[in-house]
DNA sequence: AATGAATGAGAGTTCATTCAT
DNA sequence: TATGAATGAACTCTCATTCAT
């Protein structure tokens, strides 16, 4: 048996890529296959079917930007304001590289509406994310107050991510970032 | 001659929510069709295609999105942040209704990488709304720092939509509203 | 109630030309009333369908080529080379205007082998206009001879309105009487 | 991996056969696909769009019958009387079997007016077999007239082939080689 | 007779998925 | 595992024809 042409990591790195350009819909079994180097029924060695693969790539990415974004928030060695700042500095990186972003954004809004357990991993891929910038706030805010923050901080980072891919400008997202050192006061 | 089954209006609205839910690549014209209780090969007796059946939809959201929203930023008659409070309610409705979002984010999400042609019409649709919001801040912030915040503003909202399509919770919208007040300072 | 707004004849000429230029599969009766100046809707009031419009194209213009071509083969006032000549310069301008071919010619090719019931009109047609070219024989061939003649000939000026169509060079049709009236004598 | 249902040779000469019956409007991606034993998706496997395939087949036969019928002109080892006499008999069988016509004719015919950029690959057929056809007379008529011999001897046979297929007889070809044997002088 | 609207049947094409080597 | 070939279902769009004013 021949060894496999491409890891695991590399084919869920590629196709989450591709599922961010393109949107479920938009992507085609030929476009992720193309995107992995590997012929259509090939790839079907690696994952089954359409949605099965979507499912692992949302919960890889979620494991990928845990450890790299929202792990900084707890880094107790740093001050709160220097892990947002490095928080920040890291999600300009996540959401830009081969398109301008946020997988579960995409695929929030064009997977939708018809395939609703799609939408409870990237709840908690949200939740986790709010969670992490809410622990930042919780020193000057308290519990309650740091919960509602992350909320709204989430949120503005995907409309910046949004409006970043529209009018392609990442810049977009650092605004939110200076606005929320801010708020936390440096 | 016959009647028509549908007028044009009523034709787009129903078209923009349908492509408003679904998605332009998940927008089947059958799904376009039975939305305006027309059978397909009926249909294209209104449109001939697709896309430029999506233009029109955008034109056509835009223009009334401009009249029942961004006119109301020009409404001398009322304070700054009264009309800042009516924009914020009536942003409220014209996003949800039949499905939470907003029909720009969407379409920019999932048609866009391919077809560039399309996002003319979407950042100008997010510039006007823009400098709707800015308008109401060049009093109290000047004509510069008022764009800027307008700007954020529409990226703001456009998060907060995308949140509460997510998670079914369109209070999310108000959020963005509250805070725009407390700055505005009532 | 109003009066057509075109004549039998010139919807028949138009819709002949129609059917010359595209073929019958290429023809859409969207082109016919187009061609017409009619809305669709509107043609229909005339022809029913297709295809008895395809019938009484062929027959119309089965008589109009026979008193304006075949005809000319009976004027025992011209002296039998004289006829063909006169014929040779009529076929030219039959066969070209608005499209260079044959309608009886385009309508076989690819009516045929299907609708086997339009051949017989067609082969009437063919058959008329071998006799016409026969009858200019006689005298010099006798009876059996000439017919052969004449079928010969009609097929020379097939092949050569097709070659004429085909390179767009109309000249071609005016070799084939050239070549008659050399077999002929003049 | 899974042995193809049908070689590239057969298919196009399975396709050839069915435009030469049906034309090119006339015949559609089921009738194709029928023809080769696919279902209409196994077709596109093997050829992107009906006019691509088209293309191939208008190469493919004139290439084949390049081969089996032009080179015979260029036979030195045969007289040329004999070599026109074996050309006749071969254009016998080609414009025969499945259906009687000349692909390039039919063709031309409907598919024309249009695409014109599908007239070219006729042409350089129509003009190679005129070359040949030519190639026979030089020795007795000289370059210049037999080029103009050729030319017409290709017009003549179109007739003929076409004159066939309407009447359903296939000895009408025969009468164009013979008379062209007599015009050569055996 | 004229016409804008409507429509069932199909045409060309794409897509997710399976087969067989 | 890899892959060229195959395929049913669905998708966008067209066409001949009918409806209703």
């Amino acid at each position: 048996m021949r060894p496999p042409k491409i890891s695991r990591d590399e084919l869920l790195l590629r196709c989450a890529n591709t599922f961010k350009r393109l949107g479920y819909h938009g992507t085609t079994m030929d476009a992720l296959s193309e995107a992995c180097g590997l012929t259509k029924a090939s790839f079907y060695h690696h994952y089954p079917n359409k949605e099965s693969l979507l499912r692992d790539v949302l919960a890889w990415t979620h494991e990928r930007i845990g450890q790299s974004l929202f792990s900084i928030a707890y880094d107790e060695s740093l001050a709160p304001h220097e892990r947002l700042s490095k928080m920040g500095r890291n999600a300009g990186k996540l959401f830009l590289g081969d398109a301008i972003g946020c997988l579960m954004g995409v695929v929030a809004v064009d997977a939708t509406y018809g395939k609703s357990e799609l939408m409870a991993p990237i709840r908690q891929f949200l939740d986790d994310w709010a969670r992490a910038l809410a622990h930042l706030h919780v020193p000057r805010f308290g519990e309650e107050e740091a919960a509602e923050l992350g909320r709204q901080l989430v949120a503005d980072y995907e409309g910046a991510i949004l409006l970043a891919r529209i009018y392609g400008d990442p810049a977009r997202i650092d605004v939110v970032t200076r606005r929320a050192l801010k708020q936390l006061g440096s």
